[in-house]
Formats: structure tokens, sequence, C-alpha cells
DNA sequence: GCGCTTACGATAGCTTCCTATCACTTCCAT
DNA sequence: ATGGAAGTGATAGGAAGCTATCGTAAGCGC
């Protein structure tokens, strides 16, 4: 048992990331690219792809993952250190509609590409909970959002404006648009959230930021998770 | 040339309502299922439904429409004669949401239901211009949203309040929040809308409320359209 | 009513995703 | 270094979407 790769084999572990860059890699071509394609790319068989992600949205969801990892987790890091928290939202929003845009074949490729959106952004809910409490003490953002409300605000967004695809102009409008309902002195208190909700948030994305959704993905594994040392957004 | 049927055999458009009316229903029981079963349930082969539907979306893109048919148009017709244009929004929106919150099914036999909706939704431009026309003159929403904008922010809050499922709490909520955006009072005027939306808009939307996107899904036949007789919303 | 056109059912076959099996190889703890 | 656990490729096969064909039936213009 290996504690840092979670008890696996070096190579399987080495296999399991092949196949991750393979997909990457065809995806980025622009198609979905079948099975045995990114099977091949990756110099494995399509059996040992299967073993180690269950669908191909499965593997789909740990490219994406893989993908929010390498582009927003620096963005996270930088954000929290210096500037405003609003503009930091918007700066993740429009990096993260950018990159998509160059992701078509990753999007093709989510059997519910919304649902893997909100599920993966829900795993920065720690580091978004502090941006928004740095944003709500400057006044720069309504007081009644609560982070819970931010992954699902950003997954909107940015899946409204990746399916169908906006133009730059138009994401700037929507982006705009939005963000103008989170000002400070909006005109009416926002309904309460679900209860349920704002539970679920507490308990999986407070004590560690892991696979928030694991109740409605049971088959994701929490090694594949996005790790962000505790406390290092505060 | 039957003028009314667009020159269609009569059995045949027969079968094509059939068709759809047996995939709403398989829709409406949760699952998505085979074509083979939904052929069965219209009392067809499935190669007939191949004739008239190219494809499982372009099935559910007429199963879609003839839902929406049923009812927002009833609703937009009531809308139009009475009441507060912003209260018309809202409530198409929450209409929107509590039907699709009963037909998973559709949902899942969408290979892209956000194209789908936003698509649909862009059918219904003209009424929706009249209303918005309507509430900007009674200073309910600000100046700077133009008709285009209605089907889009429409079609992005109810994708993303559909997938995944959100609770009714959690969809007043949101819904809250981007009407809020549409006050008259808004911090910062929006950035210009895409030029060439504009015009596309105002070409296939405003002349004769047909299929607004004909461009994305050729094979979308223009008698498959939500018809509205022109001038009706003024 | 008649004949041409259109639409039909049945069926066979292709592709992709996915499952399952099995003999063989690689790794790793001891 | 070695035995056993973990991992692997190859492959066969099933389900579903989709295409294509063909002989037959039904609608429609005349």
């Amino acid at each position: 048992m290996t504690s840092a790769t979670g008890g696996r084999r070096r190579d399987a572990l080495a296999n399991s990331e092949r196949l991750i860059a393979a997909a990457r890699k065809v995806f980025a071509s622009g198609g979905q690219g079948s099975l045995e394609e990114i099977a091949g790319e990756a110099g494995v068989g399509v059996a040992t792809l299967y073993r180690h992600f269950s669908s191909r949205e499965s593997l789909t969801r740990a490219v994406y993952r893989s993908i929010m990892r390498d582009e927003l987790l620096p963005l996270l890091r930088h954000s929290c250190a210096q500037g405003s928290a609003r503009q930091s939202f918007l700066l993740i929003v429009e990096r993260l509609l950018e990159l998509l845009d160059r992701e078509r074949g990753l999007i093709a490729s989510s059997a519910d590409f919304a649902v893997l959106t909100d599920d993966l952004l829900r795993e920065f809910l720690e580091p978004f909970a502090v941006l928004l409490r740095h944003a709500q003490e400057a006044n720069e953002i309504r007081a009644d959002l609560q982070p819970y409300d931010i992954p699902r605000v950003l997954s909107i967004l940015v899946v409204g404006l990746s399916t169908p695809p906006a133009s730059p102009a138009d994401r700037r409008r929507y982006v705009s648009l939005v963000f103008d309902a989170m000002r400070p002195d909006q005109a009416e208190p926002l309904p309460p959230l679900d209860e349920k909700d704002v539970v679920e948030g507490m308990r999986s994305g407070f004590t560690a930021i892991r696979i928030a959704s694991s109740s409605r993905h049971p088959e994701s594994s929490p090694r594949e998770g996005i790790h962000v040392q505790p406390g290092e957004f505060g």
C-alpha cells in the first residue's frame, strides 16, 4: 500500500495518466474520438481503458478535472493572494469559457456537460468561499450570496455560454449581465437556498475538497479528486 | 400538393404525429427509451421512424417543440393581453422549469439539451420582443436589453436549472438572481451584442416565426416549426 | 376506378459503446 | 529472487443507433 498512490501499482497509475493525456489530445483535435482510438493513442488496449474508467463519461470527467486542475487552480491561488475578488470570479468565468472554446471535443464527449461542470466546480467550494467572503467584506458582492451559490452560478454561466458556443462579445455581455445581479445594492433579497444544498456543501466541500458529488456519481474515485491543501485559501 | 400539409400524404402526416405522441409518452415514463420501443408504441416500424426523423435528436426536437407549443404558446398569448411583462417572463421560466422537471426522459434523450432549448426558445422571438418592449416602456426591465437577449437568457436559466435538476427553492433563488440583473437601474451598461446575432435574429425571427436556427440544423423542416400569426403579439 | 407516386414493414448489416473472459505479464512485499 | 496479487492485451459478443434494400400497400391526381 504505497500511501501516495492510493495503493495502486505504478504501471496502473501511469496507464491511467497516459489515458487521460491521450483523451485530452484526441479531444483537442476537435472530435470526441472512439474509445479504441483513445486507448490506441495511449498505447494500451481498450479493456485497460475500461478498467480505469467505467465509461466514456467517467474518462471525460477525469479529463475535464485534469484541465480544471491545470488551469483554474493556479488562477485561484493567484486570486486569493491579491486583487478584487469580484474581478477574480470574472477572470475565472472568462478563462473557463475561453479554454472550453478550444475543447469542443471534451464537450461533445460529455453525456451531460452541465452536470459535469457543476460537479467539478463544486470541488472548488472552499477557495470560492474564501473569495466570496473577501468580496463581501469589501462590499463588492451582495451579502445574501452564499458559498454554495458560486459554483452553481459559475456553472450555469459556463454551460450556458458554451452550448451553444457564444461569441466572445456575447460571452462578455451575458457574464456582465449576471455579474450585475451580484452587486451589493440589489433590488430584492434572494429567496433562500435549499437547506439540503447548504448542508451538503458544508459537509463535502469545507472539510476536505475532494469529490463534492460522490452521491450522484458513486463510481468516481476520491483519488482522482482535485486536491487543495486545507486552509490554503484563507 | 395539399397546401396545408406541405404536400405529404395524409397517412405519413398521421404517422409523424403518432410518433411524436408515442415518444412523448415514452419520455414521460422517465427513460429515453429505445427507438424501437417508440416506433412500437406508435404502431409503426423503426424504418418509418427514421423516415420521418433523421435521428433521435431530430425526434426529440420535435417532441420538445410540441411540448413548448402546447404549454408556452397559450401562456404567451395570455401574457401579452394583460399583466406585467416582467412577471410574464418569470412565469414562463418557472412554467418551463416545472414541466421539464417531469420530462427527464426528454432531457436524457437530447444529445444537446442546451442547443435544443436555445433553438426552440428563439422561435418565440417575436412575442418575446413584444413583451420586452412593453416591459421596457413600463420601466420594468433595463433598456439596454434587446429582443435577442430574451430567448438566450431564458435558455441559459432553463438549462442551468434543469441539468442538474435544481430544487424548487434553488430555482426560485437563481431565477430571482438573474431577474435582479434585468432591473432598469443597472450598475453598468451592457457590452454590446454580437452583431451577427442581432442580424440573424432580425432576419429569421421577426419576419415569420419559424425555425430561427435553420443554419445550425438544416435537417429541421419548416413545416414542423411553431407557427405564430404575424403581428399576433402586438 | 386506375396508375403513379409515396410511404410502408421487415430485415440484414454496420458502427460504437460496453461487458466478460482468459491466458499471460508486471510489480512489489517479503 | 520469488510467489502471489494486480494488471494487461486480445478477443468475443451483446445492445443500440443508424443505413440500406426490397417487395408491398396505401393515398391521391386524374
